[in-house]
DNA sequence: ATATAAAATACAAACGTTTGCGCAAAAATA
DNA sequence: TATTTTTGCGCAAACGTTTGTATTTTATAT
């Protein structure tokens, strides 16, 4: 049914082998076989079987990607830009989903393994913090992390610039004359938040400005409950900004204020991380911090395809990041 | 250094079909030695290598997954719900993405075809409208369409109610009292649009109302040709209602519309497809038509299932949609 | 004990490539 | 012409499974 190198080789008379250095442009057989042998095979429609030539090479075309969640904007961003130019230098891409699960990750990670990918490109599950699955990994194939990663794990690491983006943020506030600062964050075990609050903190310290006042709220980073943060202590406690550390909280917490009749930005203002699509849109359209993930994305498979040359690589490349300054902190400076 | 069934078999000193069936759990081996042979798999630290065995079987457990943008949330959610079933059932996912371009599409399918996928699911480019490359497959194996699908081909289509969707929203605009309707769609070759375009079409037909007007805009589907698409005409005709078979669309437009200081509702309803994350939370919020885009993704991994073991199936599903009524077209009713 | 049936395992080929090695013929050099 | 080098290709093994068939072992019946 489906035609092979072998009988292409048998129709022109020659052997395999011939066949197969010559669809592989290879120097030990004369030019004129090859474009016979060439001309030949497109005759007969064949298509290599990439899982034989897999299975004696010892190593697939196939990249292998794991992600938190891949209808969230900022990772299906990675994955074109990671898409874009695994393609191009002819690789695949197979992608799995964690839906943010541990067990899931390790799943992920062994299902890869056991197809002999060629690599494998990872962000963490959030509740992932312990490594074993991949320490087993990273040595025997190469390993790109991006977004959350983790410092121990050999290999390339792509990382936001999370601190500058919430340090910038923070000290604008300031400027603008906020001074009752309230984070709402996920927890530390995760690297991404921990940066951004740290951003956060130390851009609050070095504004030497006196009667700071700054609250951590943790576990606050869905809608609904960046909503809940704050309809808990609306009222109870007074605050003029709300540093959050993603775009879904800061949703929340301004639908919270608008239902508490708390005007924005005149009396709080209100900053996400992410830019999120409906940032933009929404109203008040909220100011945020973009994330380019299709640049990251780029970045992380360009890694991946250096380490399968090179092997051994385990730099710590960071993605500047940009404030989009929207209505949402739009308060007049003093 | 990787540990094989071979392995495995020479420390048991059996055969390696002896292995291989007892880790298949087959009762040609005795429960003692399948026991035995799982225990020592096990503390050996066996991996199977799926290559090898892919190779053997003649397929693997992997689909293929062909959609235009990976980064649209409609798609993002099909992946996530088709993931969701496959991953349960033992299957990989290996996605592509076409940019909506047709020789991307067949390059997709070519590269899924030889990695000899079990089979795929698949979501045309809005470019394609010559339907050979994938003749060719689904004389071979499964073939899923989804949202975007065409009829002649062989196999399972899943598809949103798009004539019913349109229908609705226009039907009840009607009731509303608009009468100078609007509508802004892609192109006719593309099955989603032409049904969406009818079932605009019909419910006018059949409203019985006099004196409706219609105005087809073509080519209308991104954010700045709605924009454009208005900008070129307002001031120079009248309307009330503009029907839009794409989100962003709709938002183009309204933006157009605010710009031009034309209330929303109250002068210009808007409505759009699809319910992009934004349309519930920009201002004015977006009426338009919800689509499961993880239901549809579940369907489809499902059909590909039972495609798998019976082979032969042609059937299509339809998968309900829900029309959000939000502020863009909350008009007082007659 | 022997013949027969059933159970458990062994044997060997196959899946479609790739690749090190070897061999012959052609070309180049002595 | 004899020797070496180069060129072009064939041979055969290997990658790690799976599976149809053959063989041995064990259980059952005569």
């Amino acid at each position: 049914m489906k035609v092979t190198i072998v009988d292409i080789a048998k129709k022109l008379k020659v052997t395999p082998s011939t066949v197969s250095r010559a669809l592989a442009d290879n120097e030990r057989v004369s030019i004129k076989t090859r474009e016979l042998v060439k001309r030949t095979a497109n005759e007969m429609g064949y298509q290599p079987n990439v899982i034989a030539s897999s299975l004696r090479k010892g190593t697939s075309d196939t990249i292998g990607m794991v992600v938190p969640r891949i209808n969230r904007h900022f990772f299906s961003n990675v994955i074109g830009g990671v898409e874009e130019v695994l393609n191009q230098a002819g690789y695949n891409l197979t992608i799995i989903q964690t839906s943010e699960r541990f067990d899931n990750e390790v799943k992920a990670i062994d299902t890869l393994f056991n197809s002999r990918v060629a690599g494998i490109i990872i962000s963490h599950s959030i509740e992932t913090n312990d490594f074993e699955h991949l320490q087993r990994v990273s040595s025997q194939m190469p390993l790109v992390q991006f977004d959350r990663v983790n410092e121990l794990l050999d290999g390339p690491k792509i990382i936001n610039d999370n601190y500058k983006g919430s340090y910038i943020v923070t000290q604008n506030l300031i400027k603008k004359g906020c001074r009752k600062f309230i984070h709402l964050t996920g927890n530390d075990n995760a690297h991404i938040y921990k940066q951004r609050k740290n951003g956060f903190l130390d851009a609050i310290e070095e504004a030497k400005v006196p009667k700071l006042e700054v609250t951590i709220i943790d576990n606050a980073l869905t809608r609904s409950s960046g909503f809940d943060a704050i309809n808990d202590i609306v009222g109870k406690k007074e605050f003029d900004a709300l540093v959050c550390a993603g775009d879904y909280a800061a949703l929340g917490t301004i639908e919270c204020l608008l239902k508490n009749n708390i005007s924005i930005p005149s009396e709080v203002c209100v900053v996400g991380f992410g830019d999120e699509p409906f940032a933009e849109l929404m109203s008040p359209s909220m100011s945020t911090v973009n994330q380019d993930g299709e640049e990251m994305g780029r970045i992380a498979a360009q890694s991946m395809l250096e380490c399968i040359k090179d092997k051994k690589l385990n730099t710590t490349k960071v993605v500047p990041v940009k404030v989009e300054w929207r209505q949402s902190s739009n308060k007049e400076q003093f």
